[in-house]
RNA sequence: CGCGGAGUGGAGCAGCUGGUAGCUUGUCGGGCUCAUAACCCGAAGGUCGGAGGUUCGAAUCCUUCCUCCGCAACCA
C-alpha cells in the first residue's frame, strides 16, 4: 500500500473576493500535494470555505440574497480560481456541506455531555451604538475602542469549551514535539504569550445571528467559528465515521496556514481533538504575509493584485513561480509588479527560456537528423554532471521542510551551470570542425540531459512548463520524465526529435508593463494577509472531477485591461451628486479619517473618508467635490458615514475628484 | 514600557550556536555570437542604525538609545 499524505489549506471565508495572499497558501499546498504524488504518495489535498457567521449573513441581506445563495455564488468565484491556478486539490469543503453539518452537530454533543462544553454567560461589555461587544482589555480608557462612547455590561448566555483543562496538556505537547509548529519561532510565541499566562475557557456558541449549525439541544444558540471551521479537516475525511477516508488519512501530516491563525490551529484545534480522543496533526505550518510595497490602501480594491488579472497578463506558471521563489516559506516578503516581473524576467525568461531556446536551437542546427551515437566526453562535463546528479536530493531535502524557495534556488544553480558549460564548451566554434563532432554531440547532449533533469524537478511548482520543454526536446515516453527519472543521468534518447518553437518564457518590458499595470490598478493594497483571516468554514461538499468552468458566472472582461466589463444598467445603479464642502474635521483618534459636512443642494450629508494625510480639514470646505448618494450608510471608527468621496490615487496619495466650473450643488453626475 | 517584526553595498535579502561580510538585482568594463538586447567573466560599491560593554577578536552575545513597519484600531 502506499504511504498516505493529508494536507491542507485553511478554509476561506468567502465574504470577498478572495485575493493574491490567499492563492499564496494555496499554492503552496498545491506544490507540496504535488510533490507527493510524484514521490508516490497516496495524497489528500484539501481545501474550502468557511461559510457562516455574522458577516456573511449581514452581506447576504445588504446584497438582497440568502446567505446560502450568497455564499454559492462566491464559491464558484473561488472554484475558478482555483481551477485557473492549476490547484490540485481532492477535496473541497464547504462548512454548509450537510454532512459537515451533521458531524459538527455530533461533535458538539459529545462534548457536552462528557462535560468538556458547559452553559454559561459571557460577561462583556457592549456598545449599543455600534453593536458589538468587547472584553475588559479590548476596552480603551473603559469606553468603546471603536468609537469611544461608554460601554455597558452586559451578559449573554453562551456555551463554552473547557480550553483551560488542556492547557498543561498543551504545554507538554508542544515541548515534546518541538516540531509540531513551524517555524520553530512561532511556538515559542503560543508558549510565551497563551499557553503559560493560562488559557481561559473559549465561548463556542452565539445567539446574535443565526446563519450557522445550531446548536441541537438549544436551538437559540448556533455553533460559533471555532468547532465550525476547525472540525472541517476532519469532518472532510467522513467523521464521525472513524472507518474509510478518516481511517486512512488522518491524522493530517501538516496544515498550511498563515501566521495570524496559529493559535487557533496550535492551541484550540489540538485541544478539541484531545476531547475527542483524536489523535493530533504531526505539524502546523505558519508562513508569513505578503505584504505590499507602499502601504497604500486603494478604493477599488482587487486589481493589479487580483490573480486572475496576473494570470492572464502573465500565465500561471509564471505567478506561481512568483510566489513559491521570492519570499522564503514562512517569513513575509513583499509583493510588487516590479518584483513580479524582474522574476520573470530574470529567471524564467533570461535563465530557463533561454537555455531551453539556445540548446534546441542548436541541436536542431548542427543535427537535424538527431544526435549521434559517437560522443566524446571531456573533463569539462564534469561539475554539470555531478550537478545534475545531486539536483533531486537537494530538492527533495528542501521540499521535506517546505522551504520552496530554496528547492527552486537549487534548481536555478543547475540551470545557472548550464548556461556557464554552454560559454566554457563554445559549440559554436566546435561545429566548424568535422573532427569536433563527436565532442559537439557530447555537449548537446549533457545540456539536453540536464533541462531534462530540471523539468522534473520543476513539476511540482510549474506543472505547465515542462510539458513545453518536452515537446521541445521531444522528449515523450514517461520514462525519461517521471519522477525518479529526475535522479539518473543519461537517459535522454538521440532518437528525440528537437523542435523549436515560441519562447517558453518571452521577456517583458518593465517599464511599459508597469505603466499598463498602474494605469489599472490605482495603488496596490496594504498588508493583505497572505491567508484568510479568519478559519471558520464548515461544509464538506466533496468536489468530484474537474468541474466546468462557470463562464457564465464572471464578468465579461476587456481583454485588453482584464477589468470586467459591466451593463449601462449597472453604471446606472450608481447616483452620484455634486456637493459642497460645507465643513470639515478630523475623525477623533483616527490618524486618516476626516468627517465632512457636505452640501447637496437638498440635504447636508456627513461622509468620513480616509484622506486625511493628503488633505487638511481647514483645506476642505468651499471645495465641489464628486460624492456618491446611494450607498449604504457605514459606520467608520463610530461616526456615521453616508456615501462616498471619489478620489484619484496618484502615486503621491488621494486627489479628490472635482467638476469644471462652477455647478449648483446636488447637480447630477452621470 | 500595549503586542510583534525589522534596521547589513543603489534596491531586495542571507549570515546572528562570535574569527574583520555573502547572494540576487542594478551600475560600469570586458568576452561571446548558439540564444528571448539573452549568456559568461571581471570591477566598483558596506565604519553591518547609534552609543557603551563582554572578549585576543563582535554583524553575531549583553546593556541602552534611535528609526521604520504590522497589529491592536480606520480609509464605503
Amino acid at each position: 500500500m502506499k504511504p498516505t499524505f493529508y494536507i491542507t489549506t485553511p478554509i476561506y471565508y468567502p465574504s470577498d473576493k478572495l485575493h493574491i495572499g490567499h492563492s499564496y497558501t494555496t499554492v503552496a499546498a498545491d506544490a507540496m500535494a504535488r510533490y507527493k504524488r510524484l514521490k508516490g504518495y497516496d495524497v489528500m489535498f484539501l481545501t474550502g470555505t468557511d461559510e457562516h457567521g455574522q458577516k456573511i449573513q449581514r452581506k447576504a441581506e445588504s446584497s438582497g440574497v440568502t446567505p446560502k445563495q450568497y455564499v454559492d455564488h462566491m464559491v464558484g468565484g473561488i472554484k475558478d480560481l482555483w481551477r485557473l491556478l492549476d490547484i490540485s486539490y481532492d477535496r473541497f469543503i464547504r462548512t454548509t456541506d450537510q454532512e459537515h453539518e451533521a458531524a459538527i452537530q455530533n461533535i458538539f454533543q459529545t462534548l457536552y455531555d462528557q462535560g468538556d462544553i458547559y452553559k454559561s454567560e459571557y460577561e462583556g461589555w457592549y456598545c449599543t451604538p455600534c453593536e458589538s461587544f468587547w472584553t475588559e482589555t479590548q476596552l480603551t480608557d473603559h469606553k468603546c475602542p471603536d468609537c469611544g462612547r461608554p460601554v455597558e455590561k452586559t451578559r449573554e448566555e453562551s456555551y463554552f469549551f473547557r480550553l483551560s483543562k488542556y492547557q498543561q496538556a498543551l504545554i507538554d505537547l508542544f515541548e515534546k514535539n518541538p516540531d509540531f509548529i513551524q517555524p520553530p519561532s512561532r511556538a515559542n510565541e503560543m508558549l510565551n504569550n497563551f499557553l503559560r499566562p493560562g488559557l481561559d475557557d473559549l465561548c463556542v456558541s452565539r445567539t446574535t445571528f443565526n446563519w450557522g449549525v445550531q446548536v441541537p439541544f438549544d436551538p437559540k444558540h448556533v455553533v460559533y467559528v471555532w468547532i465550525d471551521a476547525l472540525s472541517n479537516y476532519i469532518t472532510a475525511l467522513g467523521y464521525p465515521d472513524r472507518r474509510g477516508d478518516f481511517a486512512r488519512y488522518w491524522p493530517a501530516d501538516v496544515h498550511l496556514v498563515g501566521k495570524e491563525i496559529v493559535r487557533f490551529h496550535t492551541i484550540i484545534w489540538p485541544a478539541m481533538l484531545m476531547a475527542l480522543n483524536i489523535p493530533l496533526p504531526k505539524q502546523v505550518f505558519g508562513h508569513g504575509w505578503l505584504l505590499f510595497k507602499d502601504g497604500k490602501m486603494s478604493k477599488s480594491k482587487g486589481n493589479v493584485v487580483d490573480p486572475v488579472v496576473l494570470c492572464d497578463k502573465y500565465g500561471v506558471d509564471a505567478i506561481r513561480y512568483f510566489l513559491l521563489r521570492e519570499v522564503p516559506f514562512g517569513s513575509d516578503g513583499v509583493f510588487s509588479n516590479e518584483a513580479l516581473i524582474n522574476r520573470i524576467n530574470s529567471d524564467l525568461a533570461n535563465d530557463l527560456g533561454n537555455l531551453v531556446s539556445r540548446t534546441v536551437a542548436m541541436i536542431d542546427r548542427y543535427f537535424p537528423e538527431g544526435l549521434p551515437v559517437q560522443r566524446q566526453s571531456d573533463p569539462a562535463d564534469e561539475p554539470l554532471i555531478e550537478a545534475c546528479g545531486n539536483l533531486q536530493a537537494s530538492v527533495e531535502a528542501a521540499m521535506e521542510k517546505l522551504q520552496f524557495s530554496q528547492a527552486l534556488t537549487d534548481i536555478w544553480k543547475v540551470i545557472g551551470a548550464s548556461n556557464k558549460y554552454i560559454d566554457e564548451t563554445s559549440p559554436w566554434i566546435l561545429a566548424r570542425s568535422p573532427e569536433f563532432m563527436p565532442r559537439l554531440a557530447a555537449v548537446l547532449y549533457n545540456l539536453a540531459e540536464a533541462i531534462r533533469i530540471i523539468s522534473i524537478l520543476l513539476l511540482p511548482f510549474i506543472p505547465r512548463t515542462p510539458e513545453k520543454i518536452w515537446q521541445a526536446l521531444g522528449i515523450q515516453d514517461a520514462e525519461q520524465t517521471e519522477w525518479a527519472a529526475a535522479g539518473k543521468f543519461g537517459l535522454y534518447r538521440i532518437t528525440n526529435r528537437v523542435s523549436k518553437g515560441d519562447p517558453i518564457f518571452p521577456r517583458i518590458d518593465l517599464n511599459k508593463e508597469i505603466a499598463a499595470l498602474n494605469a489599472l490598478l490605482p495603488g496596490a493594497q496594504a498588508a493583505v494577509p497572505a491567508e484568510p483571516a479568519k478559519p471558520e468554514p464548515m461544509a464538506g461538499e466533496a468536489l468530484t472531477s474537474a468541474p466546468e468552468a462557470k463562464k457564465h458566472d464572471l464578468p465579461a472582461q476587456n481583454p485588453e485591461t482584464g477589468v470586467a466589463l459591466i451593463e449601462w444598467t449597472d453604471f446606472q445603479k450608481v447616483n452620484m451628486k455634486v456637493g459642497r464642502v460645507i465643513s470639515c474635521e478630523k475623525v477623533k483618534g483616527s490618524d486618516k479619517l476626516l468627517c465632512s459636512q457636505i452640501d447637496l443642494g437638498d440635504e447636508i450629508r456627513q461622509i468620513v473618508s480616509g484622506i486625511a494625510q493628503y488633505y487638511q480639514p481647514d483645506d476642505m470646505p468651499g471645495r465641489q467635490v464628486i460624492v456618491v448618494t446611494n450607498l449604504l450608510p457605514r459606520k467608520i471608527r463610530g461616526v456615521e458615514s453616508k456615501g462616498m468621496l471619489l478620489c484619484a490615487t496618484a502615486p503621491e496619495g488621494y486627489r479628490l475628484l472635482t467638476v469644471d466650473g462652477l455647478v449648483p450643488p446636488g447637480s447630477e453626475v452621470g
